[in-house]
DNA sequence: CATATGTCCTGAGAGC
DNA sequence: TGCTCTCAGGACATAT
C-alpha cells in the first residue's frame, strides 16, 4: 500500500478486470467496461493516499481510488491467494500487475473524474492526515460536537485515518476517557489527542500495522504486521493496564468495541 | 443541521 | 465431529 505500489506511477495501464469471486462481484464504479476504456492506454501520473484509501491519478485527471477496509490489501507481485482477488491492472512499467485482493468483499473501487474527486475526497470531506493533525485541527472540527471522543475520532471528515484499533490505542496514550463528549474537552486536551494521533499511527506503520486474528492483514509484502503485540488496550479485556496496573475493559460505543483502561484514562 | 443505527461480507471461535 | 450462533471491521444510506 506504501512502497510498493508507489511504483506503479508513470506507468502504461494495459489491462484491467474485475475477477470472479465466490459470491458478489466487488463493487466498482462506473461499471467494468465503462472504468476500462477510461483507464486502458493511459499512464499513472501519481500514487497517493486520502487517508485509509489509495488513489492512483491518472493522465486523464481521472483518479482510480481503491478503499480496501478492514480486509482488503492492495499490492504488486503475488496476492495472497487466487480467491479473494477481486481486481486488477496490468501496467508496463517497472511493477507489471496491481491487484485488489478483499476477503470479506467490503472494499469498493471507484474512478472518479477530478470534479467528482475534489467534491467527495477533497478537504472538506476529509479531514488532515492522522500523521500530521494539530489539536487546533482537532478542536476546530470536533470542539462543538456533543459526540464521545471515541466515536467522534472514528469520523474520517473530523481526521483521516484512525480506525478502532487505533482510536483506542491513540486515546490510552493520551490519558482520555473514550466516553468524555468532545465539547467538554479542554485546549489542552485536543492538543495532547493530535500528539498521541501522530505517535500511535507513526509507530503502528513502523511495525507494519495490526494483524488479527483472522491474519487478513497483512503489509505490501505479504507479511503479517507486528503492532498487534504492542496494544497497550484493544483485545486486552481484564488484562492490567501496563502504565498502572488496572484491569482493561471493554464498553460498546455506536456498535463498536472501545478497550481502555479505567484507571489511567480519566482525562477530559 | 447533528447524531444514531442498520447494512454489506467471511471466517474464527464458542457453545452445544 | 459437526452444527449453529455471534462477532469483527469501515463507510455510507437511512432514520431520528
Amino acid at each position: 500500500m506504501r512502497r510498493g505500489v508507489a511504483a506503479a506511477a508513470g506507468s502504461l495501464v494495459t489491462g484491467f478486470g474485475r475477477l470472479p469471486c465466490p459470491r458478489k462481484p466487488i463493487l466498482l464504479t462506473p461499471r467494468v467496461d465503462r472504468l476500462r476504456a477510461r483507464v486502458v492506454g493511459r499512464r499513472v501520473a501519481e500514487v497517493g493516499r486520502i487517508g485509509k484509501r489509495v488513489a492512483l491519478r491518472i493522465d486523464s485527471g481521472d483518479r482510480l481510488v481503491i478503499e480496501p477496509r478492514m480486509t482488503g490489501l492492495v499490492g504488486s507481485g503475488e496476492p495472497p491467494s487466487a480467491t479473494y482477488l477481486r481486481v486488477e491492472l496490468a501496467l508496463d512499467g517497472p511493477l507489471a500487475r496491481v491487484w485488489f485482493w478483499d476477503l470479506r468483499g467490503l472494499g469498493k473501487v471507484r474512478l472518479y473524474t477530478a470534479e467528482e474527486f475534489d467534491d467527495e475526497l477533497g478537504p472538506s470531506r476529509i479531514g488532515p492526515d492522522g500523521l500530521a493533525v494539530t489539536g487546533a485541527d482537532l478542536r476546530s472540527r470536533l470542539g462543538t460536537s456533543r459526540r464521545a471522543v471515541k466515536v467522534a475520532l472514528l469520523d474520517q471528515r473530523a481526521v483521516a485515518g484512525i480506525g478502532n484499533i487505533y482510536a483506542a490505542e491513540i486515546l490510552h496514550a493520551a490519558g482520555l476517557d473514550p466516553g468524555a463528549r468532545c465539547a467538554r474537552l479542554t485546549a489542552r486536551a485536543w492538543g495532547r489527542l493530535a500528539e498521541a494521533t501522530r505517535l500511535v499511527l507513526d509507530e503502528a506503520i513502523r511495525h507494519e500495522g495490526s494483524s488479527l486474528g483472522d491474519g487478513a492483514y497483512r503489509n505490501r509484502l505479504n507479511e503479517l504486521g507486528s503492532y498487534q503485540l504492542r496494544h497497550r488496550v484493544y483485545g486486552r479485556e481484564g488484562l492490567p493496564c501496563g502504565r498502572c496496573g488496572v484491569a482493561i475493559a471493554r464498553i460498546v460505543q455506536a456498535q463498536r468495541s472501545t478497550y481502555f483502561c479505567p484507571g489511567c484514562q480519566r482525562g477530559r
